[in-house]
DNA sequence: TCTAATTTTGACCAATTGGTTAAACTATAT
DNA sequence: ATATAGTTTAACCAATTGGTCAAAATTAGA
């Protein structure tokens, strides 16, 4: 598929979803969005109104992708322990393919948490929980995980999984002054990741 | 100490730590800096010749306060465990009472890794990490922490730290669907982080 | 008190920004 | 072929932006 065989409004969403992870929705311009996707400014405003109606589009198609990473974990038929070890798996292997999006999405919900507030409303957070006590009610209860601790769990694995991503910039320089490499640090996390997160269940008995 | 008697220079520099903090660098404005304090927009080019001097002396006042507060735990003559729990319940502590400097340093950093660079140039990571291991060469193998393993480790700990207000945004909504109050989470956290890893560690033996 | 230095101000500027518009171009259907 | 609708462009605009400057106000030193 060549260049100009692209219909032009999916290269304009293409451009702007580039420009605006890289620089943000303050430190993007419409007219290096057009450059990026090599037509007129004007294009930009006859396909999507303005650039706010253009971000929104970028912001919430990524928002969508994302929260949808954290749902086959509760589709998956394992045991928990497993689910945890597939969760790091899968997660930590989405970001490393898409390592500007935490950064991103973090800071943009929090220059405007009202964004979130429409996206977060269609998603019963509460149901997904629910869901996995239901599905082993046995393990969380041998584990001592009660219905008050459940967040602190699960912010806990998601902190873990998508910190060193939000953490990029400074990592990066951390590990170049200590001979470490970040790609090899990330592959080795996930299953750093899962074995501490079963022991600190596991000695939680 | 009336709004008057503070000197000029103090009062911009206040200022614009509220501003760059609350809308980032590319959000900011100067004549918002200037109404925040008070005073003529050309004041701000009197005592800081640029908008990026004055973001650039914000930024690294916040920076070095930031990593400063990891540095305690490396002077505290306590045992591995204690380390662990004073860690969280000070650097949690410090978050609380500065909720927006994790977002805000992350985002700037990512935008620009440069400026970090400069920073961590003087701070020699790898000597920190090399007098935990001389402090607790004991606690350490008993854990089965290795030299390679221990940058997961305290890159874990700092994550189930700092990401609660890295996401802020997100899980204040999360949370207000779920009848969760958002400052009695980072009251809990202090002590489930401290167990889960102390937990983490010992089950590792 | 008078003078010189410092601090503060408002008016101003060039560049950049998101956005508009009318004209030009292209494709499609009759 | 030609009219019509949809697409693309360049020129333009008003508002905003970081920054300058000379004059005014204040302070400090003799």
């Amino acid at each position: 598929m060549t260049d100009s065989d692209r219909q032009t409004e999916e290269k304009i969403f293409e451009a702007a979803t580039d420009v605006f992870v890289e620089k943000g929705m303050d430190g993007s311009r419409m007219q290096d969005i057009a450059n990026h996707a090599g037509i007129n400014k004007s294009l930009l405003h006859y396909y999507y109104r303005s650039k706010d109606h253009l971000f929104n589009a970028v912001f919430e198609k990524i928002a969508d992708e994302m929260f949808r990473k954290f749902a086959p974990v509760f589709d998956e038929n394992l045991s928990l322990d497993d689910k945890i070890r597939f969760f790091f798996r899968e997660h930590i292997g989405f970001l490393q393919r898409n390592p500007r999006l935490p950064a991103f999405l973090l800071n943009e919900i929090n220059r405007n948490p009202g964004r979130v507030k429409k996206l977060i409303r269609n998603v019963n957070v509460n149901k997904f929980w629910m869901m996995l006590m239901e599905q082993h009610p046995d393990e969380l209860a041998e584990y001592r995980i009660t219905k008050e601790l459940l967040p602190q769990l699960m912010i806990t694995i998601a902190s873990i999984s998508v910190f060193p991503f939000a953490a990029r910039g400074i990592l990066e320089t951390l590990f170049e002054n200590m001979d470490i490499d970040f790609d090899d640090f990330l592959e080795k996390r996930k299953e750093f990741a899962a074995t501490f997160v079963i022991n600190a269940l596991k000695n939680n008995k």
